[in-house]
DNA sequence: CCACGTTACCCAATCGTTTGGTCCAAACGT
DNA sequence: ACGTTTGGACCAAACGATTGGGTAACGTGG
């Protein structure tokens, strides 16, 4: 219980009090030297209940300035506002709390000039390392800050050969086409995303070079990478219903919220969903199974992943050589695809990744 | 740019290299005393170019320990996947960082037990005040937090007399009320929120109130409150849909999240949206207006509300006294409540608070 | 009785800043 | 011409911890 009237005991109260010097107490609180040098049974005993007493706590400050760690990591996403991201943010946060690091938060807005911008500032405070939600797939910038040795971590996006801890995009891609061909759809389209991010860039990747194995393949004007919001996924499938020639039957949006708005566009257009067009997004976050019409979705495990990424970034930081992790995607059949339940043999629920 | 592996270079360093002492350096750097006893102009500008030549940075660590100010701000919220409080805190991260101060944030998931530990160790941290995004109506814990004088100011929610930047609820639930009630409905219904959150207790409060004056008086039974997600929008609904007797006309829901969970169950309950019963949100929410059904719903100015919280934490901070704010919303009328336009005579987008 | 290894401590330097105190010289008022 | 102010700069003591380097006291084997 501290107070904020009288500023929280020191070490050298404590010592005092116990009457030792504050070097021993701070050996006996804090073994750090294994114990080795440290007081006697009876001593120890009696500073550790002094501490108690006083309710010492040690003041991290101090001890940052004094051994240079500062115990702190730095992450940087595109959005907080985007529900992926805070769920990885979240499992992070909390990987990273356990293990005695406190991490603090930037939104880059997917703008380099703000990337490095806050990348500087947080430098500056001498932060432990960096975990990027952020990577664009040029790594450029990535490796710069690897030439400065700076210990960097990545989370949902890959890039180059930077340690990363990310879904497995490019399988989830080919579970959506695997399953759009298996309802016989043979004209598709691919909605959302950015071409630099690897995450929309490897769904859409595995999406279309698993369709064409199959023998349906996605002609490039097909996918129309707009952005990852709503409305980015509103204006491209609004695109693909209004153009020349044969409409797509089935659209494959990168994420559940541009699966959202393109939803709206297929209504807008005057088709029903999942009849006339069927809609897949991607995450399957909360929202998807409890939509009006429940969205068709690849699940990956956002928290995990980003639990991940606070492990290994920590683990490196302790001189362990550590190697990317990628989770296996779930894909999750329900009626924006399937209005009828029958590709699934009336089920409607979980359909495991092979 | 900083390079990890040669540390930074200090003020010691700068001093020397400028030929001066290491205070007058300290003095020129940054003129805490109004530059009063800062050097000749001469002086001063010879230290700013080495300084700036050598990259110098002032470490943020041996600052605080000399000063005893963290510039940090603790920030609690019941979960950062909740859009609203995610937008929320990128405005008062915004604001904070601009002002010199940098936030960290934890999730409480509203639970009493990690609020207080969350608390304990952001004080343990030294921080210089706190930012709750989790207040319930019951203040004991905030109280106790001011009897330590612990600066803080809430956000989103208000509690007891604490400081706080908010929307008003209350005039929200008033604005659907009159809404519905100028369509014609009568028997109406409120679903999700918590009774200890002030947010949802204001909005149907406000909304209760407003459609007993308007002679439609809203039964205690019609009033459902399960949570915040969409999962207990749906359950909620559910319910009311197959309760004996009459099925309400028109559902407000506290928030866009229970709103979207609302609609699924009127839709599986066989009902058709805004023709049959209609529905309204919280917060237009990004993905409000973009439904496939657009959804009614309440705005109010997230991130706007996340600043200004910032704001009143710094200048409370500084000594000034301050005092909480309110903001206005506005509805924003869509076709889940007006599927053809009438109560706006044909307009469907802003109608201006009063 | 002495050399020597252990045990259980204490001492003091150090991390990088800020800031009240001191001091000298030049400027100033009368 | 002589005290008094003041601008410009230096000195050194903090802030709260860690940690390598002493050093008494004590037991023990030769």
């Amino acid at each position: 219980m501290l107070d904020r009237e009288k500023p929280p005991p020191t070490l050298a109260e404590v010592a005092r009090a116990a009457q030792v010097h504050i070097s021993t107490a701070s050996r006996v609180l804090h073994a750090a030297d294994d114990g080795r040098r440290a007081a006697s049974a009876a001593t120890a005993e009696r500073i550790r209940t002094v501490a108690r007493d006083l309710g010492y706590q040690r003041d991290p400050t101090a001890l940052r300035l004094r051994t240079g760690h500062s115990q702190e990591i730095a992450v940087i996403v595109p959005r907080l506002s985007d529900l992926v991201l805070a769920t990885m943010y979240e499992g992070l946060q909390q990987r990273a709390a356990t293990e005695g690091y406190t991490t603090y938060v930037s939104n880059s807005q997917d703008d380099q000039q703000l990337r490095e911008q806050f990348t500087e500032a947080a430098l500056s405070r001498r932060v432990d390392g960096f975990i990027f939600g952020d990577a664009t797939l040029d790594p450029t910038f990535l490796d710069g800050l690897r030439r400065r040795s700076v210990p960097v971590v990545l989370v949902n996006r890959r890039s180059g050969d930077h340690v990363s801890s990310t879904g497995d995009d490019r399988r989830g891609g080919q579970l959506v086409a695997e399953h759009f061909s298996a309802l016989g759809h043979t004209d598709c389209a691919v909605v959302g995303g950015r071409p630099w991010a690897s995450t929309s860039a490897d769904r859409g990747a595995g999406f279309v070079e698993r369709m064409a194995q199959l023998g349906h393949p996605v002609p490039p004007e097909r996918v129309i990478q707009t952005g990852f919001d709503a409305e980015a996924g509103a204006t491209a499938a609004a695109t693909l219903l209004r153009s020349p020639g044969r409409a797509p039957t089935a659209i494959f949006a990168v994420n559940d919220f541009t699966a959202i708005g393109a939803m709206g566009a297929v209504r807008a257009a005057g088709r029903e969903i999942g009849r006339d067009v069927a809609v897949a997004g991607y995450n399957d976050t909360p929202l998807a199974a409890l939509l009006p019409l429940p969205l068709t979705s690849v699940r990956s495990p956002m928290a995990e992943i980003g639990r991940e990424a606070a492990t290994l970034l920590i683990r490196s930081l302790r001189g362990e050589s550590v190697q990317s992790r990628v989770f296996a995607p779930e894909l999750m059949v329900r009626e924006s695809t399937d209005p009828s339940g029958t590709a699934a043999a009336g089920r409607t629920d979980v359909v495991e990744a092979p």
